[in-house]
DNA sequence: AGAATAGTGTCTTTCAGACATTATGTT
DNA sequence: AACATAATGTCTGAAAGACACTATTCT
């Protein structure tokens, strides 16, 4: 293995073996893409961002929206470009992660594409037009997704998102990106009880948990005044400087199963 | 958007708006791989599988073992084949799980290689030969690795690859994927101490513990006999048919953090 | 006054963790 | 007998959850 061309050495995540046997069809490049499960409020309920197809395959079936990594980008770097492109929210004003990558050989019929996906976490966002081409473009509430037709394995990915979401609300402070600041623990709660398709037992031993941890929540010394209902001012808060909730505020039983 | 070549529809993943203004060389296709971080415990330490680069760049160095996807292959069937055939070991001897890709444009100094990486966990095993070029390949014990070149981002991906490791053994039964059958809750419970680096401090509260979450642990009806330095035998386990230990079991303090 | 929402007090149950005790084997 | 390891009993304190009660606003 010491051969003269640009490849002489082993590359970095495979082993001389391999191009010792290589195969140029066997080893034919991808197309990777990331997709991103852009998540927000809306009526109190849960919804994510959906791109209907205007062409086949998968015509008329919604997919979530992504694109294609470039040749030399971050592959995060690539799922925050094009939530921007797509939707005109700004960086900083959302929260994104990578989820998980999906790689089966024929998720997309056409090509092989493996794509990296992400969910991303935003507060109040007005319907993003759809992109320069036909495709429409709507939020759809998680409650009404069964009856959607879902585009490749998209059904796969938002469910696998959605888990990572419920189940992170539990020990971290990602749900305060799925609202503006400042905002009232009670619409808090609101955001988890949307989040996980259920009420929350008690408000007053959710509001204390949440306050007992320290720098979870960063008041904002000022309460809600007025344009309410009635009832007692709540206090403001922002996020605090700690992420993580501890101990954590676990799921009622029935919605994690 | 009506072409009438074969992308005359907009991919799967990525919107018309970029094949109206697809740039070959934007969209070069990169390399994608998988790495496999593959722990295995031995005298008592949790140790993890290396291999020494033989050619540059980072000859010397040190790098997890991987290997490209094929054209027609799932990622994670790639994982697994890489394992299978860098080990001898077979399938179904070990645990297999997706981690996170790595995407930096520049983690592999030669060219675009976006890696999604794995990890594995084995009982016995024998150390693996080498592949079939000149590289060594041989168990590193986790507590050595600050004193070790590693190569690429491959740091990053074993620090996280541990931190995954270590906080799935809180609430799940992966830990005995890292055992060989049957085995006592105390060499279970050996297993965690190595894997988080903390002694447990009360035995007789892990066992009373796992032993209480239904299904976790499927007692074999057999115990422990002779072969030992003493004491009372021990009753003999295998996995239970519920990978979810609840409660779970939190690592001491001083090793989450 | 009455309704509505925010927040506190307190009790019960569950669980984590410490520690003492019993059980059963080997040397 | 002495020792080693396995397993049980029991106590304390922390936290979850239920629920009664107080606080402060609007209509």
């Amino acid at each position: 293995m010491n051969k003269t061309n640009d490849f002489s050495e082993e590359t970095s995540d495979a082993e001389d073996v391999f191009l010792a046997t290589y195969d140029p069809d066997k080893y034919a490049r991808p197309s990777v893409a990331v997709d991103i499960a852009l998540f927000t409020i809306r009526n109190g309920a849960l919804n994510i961002l959906l791109i209907e197809r205007a062409g086949h395959p998968n015509k008329g079936h919604w997919a979530l929206p992504g694109g294609f990594v470039e040749s030399d980008e971050d592959v995060t770097d690539a799922a925050y470009r094009e939530l921007v492109e797509e939707t005109g929210i700004e960086m900083g004003e959302f929260y994104l992660e990578q989820l998980k990558t999906y790689g089966a050989p024929q998720r997309d019929p056409r090509t092989r594409v493996i794509s990296v996906a992400h969910f991303a976490l935003v507060g109040q966002i007005e319907t993003p037009h759809a992109g320069s081409d036909a495709a429409q473009a709507r939020f759809w509430s998680i409650e009404d997704l069964t009856e959607l037709p879902l585009a490749f394995d998209h059904a796969i990915i938002i469910a696998d998102a959605l888990e990572r979401v419920r189940s992170k609300l539990e020990y971290t402070s990602i749900a305060t990106s799925l609202l503006e600041e400042p905002f009232t623990i009670s619409e808090l709660r609101k955001v988890y009880e949307a989040v996980w398709g259920t009420p929350i037992a008690d408000a007053s031993n959710f509001a204390r948990k949440l306050r007992a941890c320290e720098g979870f929540l960063q008041p904002s010394g000022s309460a809600t005044s007025g344009a309410s209902k009635g009832g007692r001012p709540a206090q403001l808060y922002g996020p605090g400087v700690n992420p993580i909730l501890y101990p954590p505020f676990l799921r009622p039983e029935t919605s994690s199963v």
